[in-house]
DNA sequence: TATAGATGATTGCGCACGCATTGTCAAGGG
DNA sequence: CCCTTGACAATGCGTGCGCAATCATCTATA
């Protein structure tokens, strides 16, 4: 893709391999559970989270979109009845976003489906000691200062 | 990200790290060149191929947008007087999208940036045979079959 | 040759996003 | 106690995308 640096191939077969992926998930959690990748991600999230709860900046913090986006997908997730929302006693200026009993069922066969692919797209190609190796080259690159815009 | 099957971290921190990298470089490329990187990817494909020239529908195999969103796409290059449409000689449904000079100068000037900038931010992190152990990680992706749908 | 079906590109429509703005509220300083 | 400043969420607006429908053209078949 990224044309003539020749390791540059790392970088790009990347870029293809996160395309396949992305496309095989959404269409999946699309078809069989009506939700998009960023809709589970922010279920999953709150099923993480103590009390099944979180604010939605929060939730846009930790997520790739910004806080507006993060109001309106919360609103289809609150219309779809997955997701309820609730105004902070602590904060008034503030809304929790509460995984609903519905949004859980729907989060764990999702969840388990998404696993499935996954795995079977994916990390069944591989062998443990070779995604360790993975692993460590992303932790590598987390643990690495982002560069300086220079200009 | 991708909850409690343990090496599934090999699969969400590629995530990660996609999301992170492309964020740097979308918004290098907009600040600095006011284009997107699926705008650059066109460019990018029209240089390498024969005559400067592709098709709308190679285009958009080649990449992860529809037809429609292609010819969108070719629009706003095309506005921004970056590459020309030219109907196909040989079969007049068809239409050419032509890199333009200024075109080809915008990216020139923006491919030395994003070679700079997955090196930087990237490829630095990583001795040589570990960018060759990845590229055959991808390779591997790519060779094997795409699972069925199974519902 | 005539015609049915396939294919390339475009366009109407609806949807999701980001940016900028607004309304509401919290916290701190005169 | 008020008033300024900043933070949270929601909303108006513009933009880019996919899907489905459309138009023009090519191709195969009788």
């Amino acid at each position: 893709m990224s044309g003539k640096f020749d390791d540059g191939a790392a970088w790009s077969k990347l870029l293809s391999v996160h395309a396949v992926m992305m496309h095989r998930l959404e269409e999946m959690l699309q078809s069989k559970y009506r939700i998009s990748h960023g809709e589970f991600e922010v279920l999953l999230r709150l099923s993480w989270s103590t009390d099944q709860r979180m604010r939605i900046r929060e939730l846009a913090d930790a997520s790739v979109i910004t806080r507006s986006g993060m109001s309106r997908l919360v609103d289809r997730l609150e219309n779809a009845g997955l997701v309820q929302r609730e105004t902070a006693i602590e904060d008034a200026r503030g809304a929790y976003a509460i995984l609903t009993s519905a949004g859980r069922e729907r989060l764990d066969a999702a969840e388990a489906s998404n696993i499935a692919l996954v795995r079977e797209s994916f990390l069944s190609l591989y062998k443990e000691d070779e995604l360790g190796q993975m692993v460590e080259f992303w932790t590598r690159f987390f643990n690495h200062p982002s560069p300086e815009p220079d200009s």
